[in-house]
This record gives structure tokens, sequence and C-alpha cells, in this order.
DNA sequence: CTTGACACAGAACATGAGTTCGGTCTATAA
DNA sequence: TTATAGACCGAACTCATGTTCTGTGTCAAG
């Protein structure tokens, strides 16, 4: 059965969900309307009512509120799914990140000693889960990542981590080279293979006991302007 | 920590609990009154205000059901912080590109289905201000947009615009070689040069009315495993 | 006995919020 | 062309619902 559902209505169910997960309780016609950016409370309404037809929501007539998802999932898994999606992880920039240089970790004495400007909020759900004082960011300057994907200016999110799985992408240090870079890890043997994420370069070994894994590459994020 | 609750204000919380079980939102206070048989609306109020002191309740005022459970806990360190959604920005996911085919624009009915999650949620400071309904997603297939330092698997989140000015990151679509790619916009003359993200790579020129900008680059993400 | 905190009742009040209705716009069918 | 239906807007309407106020009765401290 296939439901083609208006970006508008997808994005009323999403904001009700993500509304539930917050607050706890649905949000009100209005509420749905500001956040999906439609202008009158009837069309909201006729959204609504259309979501109801297709057996995606529920709702009770002259209840404030009254709404209730009613997807295919169990509705108990509702709240915690949203949450995932909703809220916002706090991420310490904690530096740059070039070629030349070891990774700068974060301070693990001082805890939390960074200032608003170095801490990026990430969607959740953008992210697996993790534990959130082991998720930091870092700048990239620098063209030295170009065989990474990764230009000058982007911020790349890591989990703090020793030790990589086969496929993860790492930062990793090259001692014996004096440079980090980010590549994908594959343990063959004793040696490791080091595969940029640009398909059309080629790989380097290295022996798996002069690397030093820095941490995993969750996320890159390039914003222009 | 004792917490001497009376039988009224334990039927209270038994009675929210269930309720919002069964209905998926939370009771009014009238409905709180009717069952656990208490004549006044402002006793209920007076009782659940005395639940909220005790920590066991959270109340949005002057919101219908604004009502939420909270466990016993001290609230001293909650590992991930709730943001006012209103801080997010849902991006419509309208489909792929590639460098075969002219970007899907949103409202171009092109017949498509939209899954659960062609929406993305980016906080709204990651974007600069614009007009949330000219913002579209896309998700990049295959390995075209090396060139543009953008991966197979990368989500961009374009802005709807005709028009460039020097030096954005843009969409465009070239009729004559019938692809689209991500290239630097800079207007010289009567001649367009593209230039590739990638430093190491070399500019193309079009000319100017020869192509079609399809929309600007605010933002590319990339999310591994 | 008086005082005051506490739990409660009842009713009025103000607004939050669902519903309804007339009208516009666009695409497609007749 | 006209007609019809879907999606949308704006405003009015009405009830649902949180808030506030005045006033009871109880009970323990003074």
């Amino acid at each position: 059965m296939e439901q083609k559902l208006s970006t508008r209505q997808k994005r009323i169910l999403k904001f009700i969900e993500a509304f539930i997960g917050n607050n706890g309780y649905p949000p009100t016609i209005r509420e749905i309307g500001e956040a999906v950016e439609i202008a009158s409370t009837s069309v909201v309404n006729y959204n609504l009512n259309k979501l109801v037809e297709y057996g995606l929501l529920a709702r009770s007539p002259e209840v404030s509120r009254g709404l209730r998802l009613v997807g295919g999932e169990s509705p108990k898994e509702v709240p915690f799914k949203v949450v995932d999606i909703t809220h916002l992880v706090q991420i310490p920039l904690v530096g740059k990140i070039a070629a030349s240089a070891p990774v700068p970790l974060p301070g693990e004495d001082f805890g939390y000693y960074y200032d608003d400007d170095d801490i990026i909020d990430v969607p959740q759900g953008m992210l697996g889960k993790h534990r959130q004082s082991d998720l930091f960011a870092l700048r990239v300057t620098g063209d030295s990542m170009i065989d990474a994907m990764v230009a000058d200016g982007d911020v790349i999110v890591l989990e703090r981590q020793n030790i990589a799985r086969n496929g993860d992408m790492v930062a990793v240090f090259l001692p014996e080279r004096g440079e980090t870079t980010l590549k994908k890890y594959y343990l063959e043997g004793s040696q490791v293979r080091l595969q940029p994420a640009n398909p059309t370069m080629d790989p380097i070994y290295v022996d798996a006991d002069k690397i030093s894994v820095q941490g995993r590459v969750l996320a890159v994020l390039r914003t222009l302007h």
C-alpha cells in the first residue's frame, strides 16, 4: 500500500513526533501550523484529517492536543524514537586539525572549559548513540585532507577511540611521518591498510603497531558562507 | 528522601500515568478531578502544583494538557540537553542528485514517493537565515561529485535560487553536456568560470547563457555508518 | 480562644484551541 | 471555454481548559 504523503503531511507527522518527544504532550493545531509554515489553522486541520484517513494519526474530536500517532510501530516506542531525532547534542570544538600535527584531544582534567563559540549543535539522530563526553569536533585547516574528501574549513565530528574496526573512518597519527590523516581502516595481518575516501586515490600500508588511532569519524559538516 | 504524598496526590499521579497510556496525551484538570473525585478544578490545580513542588510532575503554564510525568530523580545532570525545536529547521530531502541528471526541484511533480526519513533536521544556526520554504536537500549518488569534494551518500542542503553571485557554490545544470555539477561560480565577462572545490582540479568555462543555476549550496552533510 | 497554615469548594474569568464557513488558486476533465 | 475537485487562506465562532478569587472547615501552635 503506497501512500503518497505530501511534503507538508510528512513534515506534520515528523513535527508531531518530535513535539511529543520534547514535551510529553501533543502539539496544538496552531503550533503545528507555525512549525510547518502553514498560515491557516484550517489547513492544518485539513491535513490532519488526511493523515487520519491514511491511518497514520488518531484524533479525539473537540479535545485540545487530542492527537496520537498510530503508525505501524508500537506506540510505546514513539517517545524514545523521537528523542533521538529532536535532541541536539552539544559537541565541543576543541581545536583544529592539520596534516602536520596530531589531533588535539579534549582535555580530560579540566572537563568543560570551552566558550560558547566552540560548541556546535548536531541533531542527535545524525550521529549514532554515543557517550556525549566521548564526542568532540575539529575544524580542518588546509587542503591536506582532500584525499579524505574533506575540505578546508570543514568540521569533523569524532568519537574518542583508540581502536578501530575494519571499515571505520578514523583519524590516525603516523609517528614515522609525523602527520595525521583521515582514512578508512582495514587491518590486514600485521599491517593496516589506510584507504582514502576518495576512490581515485591509492591506499597506504603501515605496520599496525606504528599507528595511533585518535578517534573515529562520525560526521563531516561543511557550511558555505 | 521521604515523600509524603496524600492519597489524592497518589491517585492523581496514577491517573495521569494511566490516562497518557490510554490516550497518548495527558488529561485536563477537569478530567483529573472527575476521575479522582475532586469537585473543584482549583483543588486539582492546587494538588498538581504540589506534585510539581515534589518534582514528580512538570507543567506548562497556560497550556492545555500541559502535563508531563517526570522521574523522581534529581534534575542535576541530564545527559542530553533538551532544546527548543524551533531551533531546528526541517528540510525536505526531495531526491537524489547525480551528474547525469538535472536537479530534482521541490514542487516539480515528479510523482515522487516520499519516505519517512526524507526530512532532515538541521540546527538553524548551521545555515544562515533563509526562507525555510526555499530550502531543500538532496542525497548524492555516485562518485561524480568528487571534484566538488562531495562523496557518495553525502547530503547537500540547497537554497532554491536561479541566479548566483561570484564565489557561490551552486548546483548548475549544463544542457550542452546534459549533466549537473556542483561548482563555485564566477562570472567573467560573458563567460562563467566554474571552479571545482578541490583546488587541485581545473575550472571549466561556459557561456553564461548556457548554464542553468538550480540552487546555492548551503551545506554538505556526511555521516559515516 | 485566637491565629494561621493547609486542604478544599464554587464560581467567575480569560484565553487556549478545535471547528466551520466563505473565498482564492490551480490543475484536470468535460 | 466551463466545470469540478483538491489544496489553501483568513476570519469568525464556540467550547474547552487553565487561572484566579472569595470563602469554607479543620487542626495544631501560641
